[in-house]
DNA sequence: CGGATATATAACCGCAATGGAATGTATGGG
DNA sequence: CCCATACATTCCATTGCGGTTATATATCCG
């Protein structure tokens, strides 16, 4: 019973997300694009499969991994009161540059220098 | 240099970004609601300052910690492309319900039974 | 039927992250 | 000046997770 967003941590997992976004792959061509282990590429899907964002379709021996969307829904309810901060209103920045304590740390590193 | 993602996987930070929702708090209330030990709730702090997702201000001993909801905004960047299908298609559900290779487990939880 | 292909599962290892106890640091009060 | 308060940092133990190797299962081909 895990979130979508525990799930979504792993940058594999997000890139295999990005990789079925095109398209429905094989287990082999998710292998090959991540450099990874046959086993652990499988793993991975199996989170995935878990948290119902990949569905499979069977073909012999191969599957077909494709991509469902769904639970995703979940991570934007999340996020969508949060949405309305950083879209509305200005942010201050000076106020909290102010504030910030002399720590040599980055505490609020900003996205575009 | 964790993502936001990253740093959200944590339940825990969840429900601290949740609380800062509402107003800024300091330090010892959120360890109250959290109903960790102090050391606990500061270090969790100290992951989502260094994300950029909180700050603080100093007011004598005390720490108000408030949200910084910008770093979001990368998460609902990777999360528009996705967006767009369980928002416009139709999924179809039966399809891969078919094609649901005959395991025990449930790999396609409903959200809402 | 036997081997090859495609994938899943199991067993194992190493590391990073989490949580708690103890300690350090700064500020205010008497 | 000393103690209490509020918080940060460090140290340590535990654990869960990601990765690899080895093994199991299923399907196709000849």
């Amino acid at each position: 019973m895990s979130s979508p967003l525990d799930v979504l941590a792993e940058p594999v997992r997000r890139r295999i997300l990005d990789l079925l976004l095109e398209r429905p792959r094989l287990v082999g061509e998710l292998t090959d694009e991540l450099g990874l282990t046959q086993p652990g590429t499988s793993k991975h899907l199996r989170v995935l499969r878990e948290a119902g964002l990949v569905t499979v379709r069977r073909d012999a021996q191969r599957r077909w991994y494709e991509l469902r969307p769904e639970p995703l829904s979940e991570l934007d309810a999340w996020l969508a009161p949060y949405r309305r901060l950083w879209a509305g209103r200005l942010y201050a920045l000076e106020d909290h540059l102010d504030a910030m304590p002399d720590e040599d740390g980055e505490p609020c590193p900003k996205e575009s220098p």
